[in-house]
RNA sequence: CGGAGUGUAGCGCAGCCCGGUAGCGCACACCCUUGGGGUGGGUGGGGUCGUGAGUUCAAAUCUCGCCACUCCGACCA
């Protein structure tokens, strides 16, 4: 309320931050900012990820590492340029990416001749422009056609952690930005059945990610045609609810079929010494997850981290009055919590009050904070607040470290739970284009309506209503109807939304 | 690229209508105070007012051009 207040009376004080219910987009950019995540950087559209979001970046990247290895692939690393011939070996990809692309198209700079400074040296132009990659499939073809010659070489699962450009006209920090950090798997199969099981099987790695470890529900599904990968033959995804009602996808899983060893002339030879082109995959998912995490869990005091993504999951903080004796107590829990591989910082700086502490961790998220005053060294005591509820109690020092455990298990479900009966009461079903109007004006989410499964039909709905289909969920029970807008036959719902 | 808006200290803004050489809050530095939820008080440092031209004795303020950024569209992980 007083944030409310003091928002209408023009003068912000610095580390408030806007409600949620006055402008979800002002909302979402303080939290970036005012939690530490990220600044503006010189670049138009390209942001300075500071290191509290960088480090949660990096926990995600571990985590993610460590299910792509135990699923068999293997890192390598791939060149940032690609020649602009490149991208035009496949139609519908250059197509996709041509729009957004940077383009290098020298090699020099020199004094300018009136000495006004540096300029372009004309003689340093490259034969051929080079292309800052959109995503790296070509390069990645181009180089996989000397790597595969016979079935023995299959599957080829290799993943690359890079950096990747797309010159999007608008950008949101982690959301959208021109210059973004991901990871991009690239697979080649002896049969398109292998290669679609491996579309499906990374599908399943991102969702268990989300759910597990990001404390995100997801519909996994797969796209349709309109919004289908540039290149793919299909694009698996999962789909996340934001708290404003819009869905983003968190990330996708591509069967590119033979599309790319076609373009680039992979073939090889099977067991039978006949030729074929091998099958595709390429999956991946960027730092637009720790935007989804930042818009899944975080509230008006700031963002909210499940505690298997906070940099460090409990923060002891000292009441400056306490003196050394807290020292004693606070190492006694530290060493006892990180036996059990939870992490914990000791905040001594001497130079912050402790509320400010209290405030400008509830900022940054940390799930569980620990106060120590002269008050519990008398009483063998310390005081426990969590992050997600703001729930304070005092624990007695024999059972707070069993009681931070539990406590973060409940931290990590409780987040989870909540956010999966948002998504579950935000998917409705509607019967007529009108109810689907009024319900995604009124409620957002999204919306399960029947589809004729035509491109004309869903790009008339998106231009008549922002709403795209978001996915044609797995598994996804067959029911006879009539699309909503057309009234042509349906076989099922499609789940439509407006989205990031 | 269309529509709207904004450029004044690190951040957020006032001043502009009505021209007279720049101010507030936060942040920062120092002193005292306080210390279980962003202590209170004092002192101080920091700005060619986005940029170029024009009008004027005089421009942050008026006029014109340019640039940048933000928001809403189109595009998109």
């Amino acid at each position: 309320m007083r944030t409310f207040v003091v928002h209408f009376l023009g003068t912000f004080m610095a580390k408030e931050i806007t409600p949620r219910s006055v402008d979800y987009s002002a909302w979402y950019n303080d939290i970036v900012s005012k939690a530490g995540l990220a600044d503006h950087s010189a670049v138009r559209g390209c942001m300075v990820i500071k290191p509290h979001g960088y480090a949660i970046w990096e926990k995600m990247r571990d985590d993610l590492d460590a299910r792509f290895k135990a699923t068999g692939h293997v890192n390598a690393y791939f060149p940032i340029f690609i020649p602009k011939s490149f991208l035009s070996r496949e139609a519908a990809h250059v197509e996709g990416f041509a729009k957004e692309c940077a383009v290098v198209t020298h090699h020099r700079l020199m004094n300018a001749p009136d000495g006004s400074g540096v300029v372009v040296d004309p003689s340093a132009k490259l034969e051929e422009e080079l292309i800052v990659r959109p995503t790296s499939e070509t390069i990645i073809w181009n180089t996989y056609r000397d790597w595969i010659q016979s079935y023995r070489d299959l599957p080829l699962l290799i993943n690359q952690w890079a950096n990747i450009v797309r010159w999007e006209m608008r950008t949101r920090p982690f959301l959208r930005t021109a210059e973004f950090l991901w990871q991009e798997g690239h697979t080649a199969h002896a049969t398109r059945e292998e290669a679609v099981e491996e579309t499906v099987r990374m599908l399943n790695v991102y969702a268990d990610f989300a759910e597990q470890v990001m404390a995100m529900p997801v519909i996994r599904g797969v796209k349709s045609a309109n919004e289908r990968f540039a290149g793919a033959e299909d694009t698996y995804c999962i789909e996340a609810l934001m708290q404003d009602g819009k869905a983003l996808q968190a990330g996708t899983s591509h069967f590119l079929g033979q599309n790319f060893a076609k373009a680039f002339d992979v073939q090889f030879s099977n067991a039978q010494n006949q030729l074929d082109y091998v099958w595709a995959t390429s999956w991946g998912v960027s730092t637009r997850m720790v935007g989804a995490l930042i818009m899944s869990h975080s509230d008006d005091d700031g963002l909210v981290l499940p505690p298997k993504l906070a940099p460090f999951q409990v923060v002891i903080v000292p009441i400056p009055t306490t003196g050394e004796a807290v020292d004693a107590v606070a190492h006694d829990i530290m060493n006892q919590l990180q036996a059990l591989g939870i992490s914990v910082r000791y905040d001594t700086d001497d130079t912050k009050r402790s509320g400010f502490k209290f405030a400008e961790y509830e900022m940054r998220g940390i799930p569980l904070r620990v106060a120590i005053g002269k008050r519990d060294l008398e009483n063998r005591t310390v005081e426990l607040a969590r992050r997600d509820t703001k729930e304070k109690m005092t624990v007695s020092l024999d059972t707070v470290v069993e009681t931070i455990r539990t406590t973060l298990d409940d931290i990590q479900s409780s987040l989870y739970n909540r956010a999966k009966a948002f998504l579950d009461s935000n998917i409705t079903p509607v019967n007529s284009y009108a109810e689907f109007k009024e319900v995604l004006e009124t409620k957002g989410g999204f919306i399960s309506a029947h589809w004729d499964g035509t491109g004309e039909t869903e790009d008339r709905i998106k231009e008549e209503t922002k709403a795209t289909i978001r996915c044609i969920p797995l598994n996804n029970p067959q029911e006879a109807g009539t699309c909503v807008l057309s009234g042509a036959p349906s076989t099922q719902r499609v789940l439509f939304a407006k989205a990031y």
